[in-house]
DNA sequence: CATCTATTTAGTCAATCATCGAAATAGTTC
DNA sequence: GAACTATTTCGATGATTGACTAAATAGATG
């Protein structure tokens, strides 16, 4: 969980999963979307891999990536779901809301 | 985007967002429940803070800290949608997909 | 087989991270 | 106002990250 989060903390890799929701695409193809070294990007797809975000196949010595659309969307759902099931109304408990106005540090400071 | 995955590859910051799904809960509450210093704890409630998920309300000398469900919501949905929209059904498209036998590394490896 | 191409590994560096103990801030209480 | 409580800020430390260049691997092609 915490190694999908991460993966997903880095926007150069954010924009390879959504390159490869598109299709499936080569190593070289993927880096040439991104103004970095092929070894930075390389590094990029093994955090994606450990993650078990992205699959690999090499042909030659030609490597594919292909998103693992279901993995991320498990994670993702399924994390947002904990928090919507069984989460109180936002306009209801009152009570135990705390009022924008008495909002010492958050977005207003 | 970035400071919110960020925020949530932290297991510990999982857990305090999870803990406050339930209810407004104090600083010192919160940190009651985890086997790191004040000091630590603090610092993950600005992560969360600067990532938006959280509010806070200072009264007396007792920080009361609040999730901001929506944002959380907005963030995870609105990616995990980014995804599922569009993106072909796992089943069709076989000549685009790799199929798990031609997989030189990933979850096989 | 020498060379070219695609990609990764190795080694390095600066920046960020999670953590701590100590000290500071701020409110409460006697 | 001295002492106590709640929480943060400060300063340090070891681990991890994202980046680079250079070198290695491995397959393709003349």
């Amino acid at each position: 969980m915490s190694d999908i989060f991460r993966a997903l903390a880095d926007p150069t890799r954010r924009k390879v999963l959504e390159l490869l929701r598109q299709r499936p695409m080569t190593a070289g193809e993927l880096a040439g979307h991104f103004p970095v070294s092929r070894p930075t990007m390389s590094a990029h797809f093994t955090v994606l891999r450990e993650a078990d975000l992205i699959d690999s196949l090499k042909i030659g010595t030609t490597i594919t990536y292909q998103l693992k659309l279901s993995v991320l969307e498990d994670a993702l759902l399924g994390f947002a779901r904990l928090f919507a099931a069984g989460a109180r109304e936002p306009a209801t408990d009152a009570a135990e809301r705390i009022k924008p106005e008495q909002i010492s540090r958050g977005a207003a400071e």
